[in-house]
DNA sequence: TAGATTGTTAATCGATTAACAATC
DNA sequence: TAGATTGTTAATCGATTAACAATC
């Protein structure tokens, strides 16, 4: 079995939604066909990069001297991403971060879909963040059940963040994007994403400083 | 000249915050000497990778058996990623991600200060976030030149994002973290460094939707 | 001593780039 | 046709892992 002949590269994976946020504005400019040079040129990638990419998530050939039609793109990169079955998660730790979460444009387009997000601050609970309710942080193990949730987003703080994660799996989520800064201990199976905002940060500043001792 | 032999990858680079966050809080706990096999067992890396990583950093040698000073890690670290002149830094955008940034506590204890906000809401301006006053931003361009501040952070909306770019630049920013989803024309030389949410999601649910189909 | 850990050099793995024939 | 773009295969580059001698 070659089963890794079409394994996708995390790289390109997460330059995905970069093409398809992009190639969703070229066809609100009314774009019918693109190449991959042109949309290298634009998101300041190589074209051999753009071009292998492509190849990847689309189905159809793209035709010489003409490129991609944007339309097929998008429905490709959809496809792939899996936003057109979308999943629906919760969040918890309605925060600042929370909040900026619940409000975040980028997920409209996505394949994640808060339905409800906790909180144990008592002025937050029934309160609703841009449409999204906030619940007692004590119902989450059995909302998630019944809900059938598999995704959960850990926006608490960090000395928080190793229950809510035990009872977000005890609840029957296999997937959590952790926001806050510690190695959760999960059950083998579970999937986790952490986010790390000082990582970028390290990158610019190191990139900063490279440039002004030049 | 072999400029590049002892040049970081930007993979060892993302690492660094992740060590430093754990060695914090180990030196809390009062460990005084830390072997690398250890701290890659409790983050989750493999031995070598971290063994490797800490070599860059670190001026002294690490002791057999016994491991390195976490001190001595600390140290090397903060030096390394800047943490010790820090530097100051404008946010533009106090919508909820920019207030998230505003009051983010992994900032305390990095290599920049926001010094402060602009926003063009009148309802948001001369009011404070997380001790962090909001300017209008009619103000930019002047009070980043006034404040020499180098580092500017873009959380408003996609829509705005390119004419406040060039505001920073013109204000002498010459690095940028972007959080808009858009690619930003800067002039050459202007570092920038986009953070994307859709990403870090896109590899999550790759990941869940080939758990799920095993 | 034995064994864990160190630091370094070599080998492998993964991702990007180069090269090139095919096509409209 | 000429030239831009396609798709694919080969080469290079970068990051991780393996191997191993040195050390406390």
């Amino acid at each position: 079995m070659n089963k890794d002949v079409d394994a996708i590269s995390m790289q390109t994976l997460k330059r995905l939604p970069v093409y398809l946020n992009y190639l969703e504005k070229e066809k609100l400019k009314g774009t019918i066909n693109i190449s991959t040079p042109k949309i290298a040129k634009d998101l300041g990638l190589t074209e051999i990069l753009v071009k292998k990419d492509i190849r990847y998530v689309t189905s159809k050939s793209g035709r010489p001297k003409i490129g991609h039609a944007v339309e097929d793109l998008i429905f490709d990169l959809k496809e792939y991403l899996g936003y057109n079955n979308c999943s629906r998660a919760v969040l918890v730790g309605a925060g600042q971060l929370g909040k900026a979460l619940l409000g975040y444009h980028g997920f409209n387009d996505s394949n994640i879909e808060i339905v409800v997000a906790f909180d144990n601050d008592p002025r937050l609970i029934d309160t609703e963040v841009s449409g999204i309710k906030i619940v007692d942080i004590q119902k989450l193990e059995n909302l998630c059940i019944r809900l059938n949730v598999h995704i959960g987003i850990i926006t608490t703080n960090e000395s928080s963040a190793q229950e809510v994660c035990d009872a977000l799996v005890k609840g029957g989520v296999q997937a959590i994007w952790n926001f806050a800064p510690l190695r959760l201990q999960v059950p083998e199976g579970v999937i986790v994403q952490n986010e790390n905002l000082a990582s970028s940060l390290a990158i610019l500043s190191k990139k900063l400083s490279d440039k002004i001792s030049k």
